[in-house]
Parts: C-alpha cells; sequence; structure tokens
DNA sequence: CCGAATTATTTGAAGGTCAAAACAACTGCC
DNA sequence: GGCAGTTGTTTTGACCTTCAAATAATTCGG
C-alpha cells in the first residue's frame, strides 16, 4: 500500500528491491569497467591497477605526499600503502625520503622514470575510458555526474550515521 | 574548436576529461558503498562479501550451480572460486558433489544451514543498501538503473570490441 | 622535563584476486 | 576403440587487501 511508504509506520519488512537492483546494477557496471582497465594496462604496459592508481595520485603533487594522504585519497588501508610503494620504489618508479621535519613521515614521489611511464600511460587509459563511455551523450554523462554526485552524497551519510 | 570534435578529423588529442570524470565519481560510488557493506558484513556477521555473493548467487537455485557458472555470474576467475568455495564447504555452508553425468564438474549448493545464515544476512544487507540510497528519490533511482544500463551496454561494447 | 595520548608507519596473518599452466574427463572423428 | 581437441576444475605464484597489533616519533598537559 502506498500509504505505507508514506507513512513509514508498518512494522512488515518495506520493499527495497529497487535500490538493491541500482546497486546491483552499478557493481556491475564498475566491476565490469575496471576489470577491462586492468587487462588493458596488464596487456599493453605490465602494470598493475593498484600502481597506476597510487602514481595517479603522485603525478598530480610534484612535491610528493605522506603515506597517510595517500592512503585516504585512494581509499585504502595503510598497510596497503607500505606494501604497494615498496614494490614502486624497487622498481625505481618512486622515490621515497623520510621528512625533515618529522621523522615518522615517509615523503614519497614519481621519480623522472616514473613519471614520463605514467603519462604515457595515462594518456592511453584516458582514450580507454572515453572509448568505454562512448554510447553515452554528453547530456547522460552530465546527468550520471549528478546523480552519482547525489549517491556519494547518500551513502556518505549514511556511512557517517553509522561511525557515530 | 566545436568543429573539431564533430569532424573527429584532428590528430591532436581530444578532450576526454569528463567521462575520465565520470569514471573516477563512478568508482568512488562503488568503492564507498562496497567499502561500507564488507565493514558491516564483517562487524555483524563476521563473513567477507566474497563469501556473501557465492551463497547470494547460489539462493537462487534451489538445485545448485557448477563452479564455471559462478564463476561467470560473480565474473571472477575459476581458480578464485575454488578457493572460496573450499572454505565454505570447510565452515558448513556449502555442499560439494561431483556431478553424475560428467565427473569434472562440480556441483555446489547450500546447506541447510548455509542458507538459513544467509537469509537473514541477506535481509539485513538488503535495509543497508536502502540505507545508503536512502536520500535518492524514486524519480533519481529509476533514472540512474537506465544511465547505468546504457553506461553497462556502452563498456561491454567497447569489450567485446577489442576481444575481436 | 616527564609521561600519556596521539599520529605515522610497518608487520603478520588470513583471505581474495588473477593469469597461466597442469590435470582430468568428455566429445567427436576416423 | 583410440587419438585429438575441447571443456571444467585445480594448482601455482605473484600480487593486493584488510584488520589488528607492534613500533616509533611527536605533542601536550602538568
Amino acid at each position: 500500500m502506498i500509504l505505507d511508504s508514506e507513512t513509514k509506520a508498518v512494522e512488515l519488512p518495506e520493499d527495497h528491491g529497487n535500490e538493491l537492483r541500482l546497486w546491483l546494477r552499478l557493481l556491475t557496471c564498475t566491476t565490469l569497467i575496471e576489470g577491462e582497465v586492468r587487462s588493458r594496462l596488464r596487456e599493453r604496459f605490465d602494470v598493475t591497477l593498484p600502481r597506476f592508481d597510487l602514481m595517479a595520485q603522485l603525478d598530480k603533487v610534484p612535491d610528493g605526499m605522506t603515506l597517510s594522504d595517500v592512503s585516504k585519497r585512494m581509499m585504502v588501508s595503510n598497510g596497503n600503502v607500505t606494501g604497494l610503494v615498496e614494490r614502486l620504489v624497487e622498481s625505481g618508479h618512486l622515490d621515497r625520503r623520510t621528512s625533515d621535519s618529522d621523522r615518522r613521515v615517509q615523503v614519497i614521489r614519481l621519480t623522472r622514470i616514473g613519471r614520463a611511464e605514467f603519462r604515457k600511460m595515462a594518456a592511453e587509459h584516458e582514450a580507454w575510458i572515453a572509448d568505454l563511455f562512448s554510447e553515452l551523450g554528453e547530456k547522460d554523462v552530465r546527468e550520471l555526474m549528478r546523480l552519482l554526485a547525489k549517491t556519494k552524497a547518500s551513502a556518505q551519510k549514511s556511512a557517517q550515521a553509522r561511525a557515530v
């Protein structure tokens, strides 16, 4: 009954099937695109998506960032970043140094080589994304941007509420 | 110039910034919600998201599915499913038997306990999702569904084209 | 200046992920 | 029947990921 969903007075489980279907579709889209990007990165540049993402964060800031900053930006755990950085320093893409002002802090930056490699990858990456979304018109893109912004805000609010 | 994007006659890199921003926003939304679901599942039921997802697939089919079916549905690799199933059989949530007609094939089903546990989790899960999307109106949901369907089709087409 | 609380990072254990190779069982062709 | 190719599953090895505990360095109140 329409009344129920308006009054919220019912104890019976409400129907949230639409939201669930929406979530599954959102997840499917993301998984599909992410998998595609992942495999193109591997195929074309022999690089993993997490490494690419990390380098993308660093490309934006010439002077580097701390590990904590990176982990916040990438929305992954601290421990995760430690290992990722480890391997990228090893391979010569990243430069890591202890901060002068705070000896707990590690500042990482792209090396010259790392930056050059990233720029090459990023250019192709951008073209892949454009191609993956190419059936969407300009208006679709705008509308999706708007709705996803709203979705993000909604999810953040809900997550925030739980975190007390 | 507008002409450029119409004629496609240019060699210069086009601006695909909008698609890229859209992709990043899509990814952010998904990561945010997925992380939230993941941590609620762990907190509330001490179960991982992949296990929940696998059980969700199986809940739909009383007679079970083969491992290949599962891996296609979940869009993950075969080897991945093997390990996942291993642990769920171990914990008593899944029943696994070799097919009579084809001895290569493993058919897995939820056990009575597995099904009961899943149903409990699924009910809460659905409520979480509804809450995470609660700021979206009915119209927003419909519109997002439509645009994501279009996005999925676009991505599939692009992926298909690459696969030759 | 000292100790407590805070903050940044690392480590370790458990699990999830993929690609590629290995294995096993089926199907079809001769 | 038997070999060749195909298909379903498992294994392997490398990497990614998280959480929680441990370490290390800073800050702050007294």
